[in-house]
DNA sequence: AATTTAATCAACCAAATGGTTGACTAAAGT
DNA sequence: ACTTTAGTCAACCATTTGGTTGATTAAATT
């Protein structure tokens, strides 16, 4: 899978209200079952079930099995990959701001 | 709009490549007209004006129209709040990893 | 005056998304 | 032995998404 693809996973799986409170609820109890993270939800169990898988295929929640228990964990990893590329954005944002500045600023100068 | 609604949008908008692919076009060469931000893709005119649509809505994007020709250019702001969400759940994992070798080194300061 | 250009709107279409219920497997509790 | 528990899988459904084509408006070019 491309970079671009995961991304696109990633942000994806970002996306969504209830994925979201899933990271969330991951990141401040630990580990945790399936069933103890559809709780915090009024959708069926069939469908966090679904939204983990989503979580899961997108990097950001790994899976322990325990027979039928499935202990499900954050994954904070593929988050540095979001990260960068907002920052890579924003510095080629920045980077065109000074430029402006520096145009701005010859202009003044040219008076 | 609530914040949660707000940044579901933001993150909705940023899923998409040929969105990031806009985004970046647009902080590197500043406002641009939505036909030469078209020439880059290869769908239609009428899907890459569609995608602007939506990263309007989202506020990634701000449009300044004269007579026929809308100039786009990208607002960076939205971006922050994404950046600050992922921070937040970093902030609360890191947290959690503390907590946790501080269990750890108790535990073994009892042996 | 006729035509090209810039962009949106509207209608339509196929595929993806997020939800449901029901069936299933196998462990654990009573 | 029976029933509850944990979770997935499969089929189905409505809505959303991302794309298309065709029509439209009004400016700019020839």
């Amino acid at each position: 899978m491309s970079d671009t693809q995961k991304l696109t996973a990633i942000l994806k799986a970002a996306s969504d209200p209830i994925r979201r409170e899933l990271l969330t609820l991951l990141v401040q109890h630990g580990p945790t079952r399936v069933t103890d993270l559809a709780r915090h939800f009024d959708v069926s169990l069939n469908a966090v079930s679904k939204h983990i898988k989503i979580l899961e295929a997108a990097g950001l929640v790994r899976r322990r099995t325990e027979w039928r228990e499935h202990l499900i964990e954050a994954d904070m990893d593929p988050v540095r990959q979001i990260d960068r590329w907002f920052q890579d954005l924003r510095s080629v944002w920045d980077r065109r701001l000074d430029v402006l500045d520096d145009v701005l600023k010859r202009e003044t100068e040219d008076e």
